[in-house]
DNA sequence: AAGGACATGTAACACGTTACATGATTTT
DNA sequence: AAAATCATGTAACGTGTTACATGTCCTT
């Protein structure tokens, strides 16, 4: 369940409403349950009940209660010990690869058609990307030098596997056999 | 639904049995569902009720009857439809970064450690797909020059990921500000 | 008039993983 | 004696996505 400790990451900075994780977290690369509701609400009613989180009430006019949650003593101590346990490799789900690896009874034409739309879609995604760097509108913390490089070496991460996928789709097109 | 095609697909091949998909599909990067039973079983007979497959029991002393699965002519026109569509973006859920992202306030050491750790898991599975390779454990058809070229060219992709997964770590050991 | 921001939440479904159950035969 | 191979399947659970429901205020 990694989403829990998503959101306890980002508590520890300040306290958050469901509404606002929600909102850091859709259209985000990172967290990649794209500001899912469900499971947003859910795991805070999950941690508070483990007890790793407060919650504290805050009635407004005209809008339902808003709940601010922030970490416990015990929300922090978990959060720690999970940023010292062992990393997780990457998941890597490339669909596109199992779509390519039969294609190769169509016609020169068409896989080539596959991979230029391909090459499409991951060059816009790409620019998205370096669009939201440029605007500001990534979680980009950098409180000090080594947040701010790690921050700028974890979105460098996502533009490398694109630009990566970019140019293997670009060698693959121009050497295909007949 | 992707495993369906991804079934499909195996069984343009040659008929198989669930058990035959399961072993082809278990340990494999590719064919990420791990050699999932519940699904691969649930989905053939999805399948057969859809129409796009065909079964042969096989009774064997001894043992359950095998269950030969085979394309329809409408399962390879679904595949092929398949084949045409809209390419999907790689999804890449890398939550080592959300990790690292919080590390920033561990010692120095302890952030050089986890991203040793990394390294290493990175570098074994980088080692286990080469050996694979090797081995001829993976499933690499080459039954004509374009498959060929097209399978390693699909296998490169995974190493080449995790090559730079490599590179991206090392560099930010060697420049991670103190 | 329509849609978005604010803020909570639920329902339904789809996809994925692990473990279990059966039971003979073969290998370690 | 234990474990793997063959071959089917189910149960239980965990994770992830989409859509819906409520209702006010503000902007287009």
């Amino acid at each position: 369940m990694d989403i829990k400790y998503a959101i306890l990451g980002l508590l520890s900075w300040r306290e958050l409403s469901g509404y606002d994780l929600k909102k850091m977290m859709q259209d985000s690369e990172l967290f990649y349950w794209s500001g899912n509701n469900n499971q947003i609400y859910s795991t805070l009613v999950h941690l508070h009940h483990e007890g790793l989180v407060d919650v504290q009430l805050q009635p407004q006019e005209h809008l339902p209660i808003r709940k601010l949650y922030s970490l416990t003593i015990e929300g922090k101590d978990a959060l720690k010990h999970w940023l010292i346990s062992e990393p997780q490799l990457p998941q890597l789900r490339k669909t596109f690869l199992i779509q390519l690896a039969w294609s190769i009874d169509l016609s020169h034409q068409e896989i080539d058609n596959l991979l230029a739309t391909y090459e499409n879609e991951v060059r816009l995604r790409l620019v998205m990307l370096k669009e939201q760097l440029k605007r500001g509108t990534l979680i980009n913390p950098a409180r000090n030098p080594r947040e701010k490089y790690v921050w700028s070496m974890i979105w460098d991460n996502y533009m490398q596997s694109y630009q990566a996928e970019l140019e293997w789709a670009s060698k693959l097109r121009r050497n295909l056999p007949e």
